[in-house]
DNA sequence: TGTACATAATAAGTACGCATATTATATTTG
DNA sequence: CAAATATAATATGCGTACTTATTATGTACA
């Protein structure tokens, strides 16, 4: 009683897997979030990290590396990289912590501050265009997601 | 009447914007992914192009490059890199295409057929895995995903 | 028929995202 | 205190993901 010629696929359409859909979507909002970032010259990474160290500059005392990278999850070697490039650019300083030498704590010069700000209101505004098509079910979906993220 | 010191977020924890939690649980999802399809030395961007060969192959005459770029939605430069890589693991052959010689006909080679069902029962099962945290609410999630891919 | 436009594939270049390994320094524990 | 262990940052290298530009070929239409 076979319903196709081939039965690789438990699903008819493996296009409505989970993991697939997630993956497509992301990539649509990568490329979208992409262009709505270039009049700054930032990389969703980099505007990620910006607004991190902005963000955790205001609620705490030291953000080094490590504490950027648990907080965008951002690899460590990549949050390294990236905060390289904007050093850089100028957006960001990056000193000897006080009391870790291994550590070093990174900071936003007042043309990155600048930046950000414009930037973040961007994004802000470009995120919900993006998510208003589900109107009242976006907290849905931010709920599921938030769910998945606690997996670790 | 300022609820915290700045004022460059609109909300209180940017940690829950829809964006920053699709690009998340992506990662995560990603990161995963990789560890399960390690045993079959492939890469997720050459399992979604191995799978989708295989099942354009059953449902359609001629499978081009293209036509993959546009069903996985993997832009057709990575499409064409990847599918080198492919055809140098023995996985796919390309070969031109009957009529238009421009085009190159992508199909699965024995051991490729072999290795693409066995990596689809190991994505499926991992995909179940990583989703079986919402339950029933993954039909959601799925349709909220599928909505908003239909912007295109 | 020829010329403008579209399409298929790819070269070259930038930037993640992650794995593995290394260096330097902290921290823990016997 | 010294040895074992953990942590912060980075060098190196692979594999996407995308941009812009190029080559070659197909198609439409005046």
């Amino acid at each position: 009683m076979s319903k196709s010629i081939d039965n690789t696929f438990s699903v008819e359409k493996p296009e409505e897997s989970s993991g697939f859909l997630l993956w497509q979507v992301t990539n649509l909002w990568q490329r979208q979030i992409k262009k709505a970032l270039e009049p700054y010259g930032l990389t969703h990474s980099q505007f990620v990290l910006l607004a991190s160290i902005h963000w955790l500059s205001v609620h705490q005392q030291e953000v080094t590396q490590i504490v950027l990278s648990n907080h965008t999850k951002i690899d460590p070697m990549t949050t390294s990289t990236v905060l390289r490039t904007l050093q850089q650019k100028g957006f960001i300083q990056r000193q000897e912590h006080l009391t870790d030498t291994r550590a070093k704590t990174v900071g936003l010069t007042e043309e990155g501050k600048e930046i950000i700000k414009k930037a973040v209101i961007t994004v802000e505004k470009f995120d919900t265009e993006f998510f208003s098509i589900l109107g009242n079910k976006t907290t849905e979906l931010n709920k599921n997601l938030i769910t998945l993220l606690g997996q670790q």
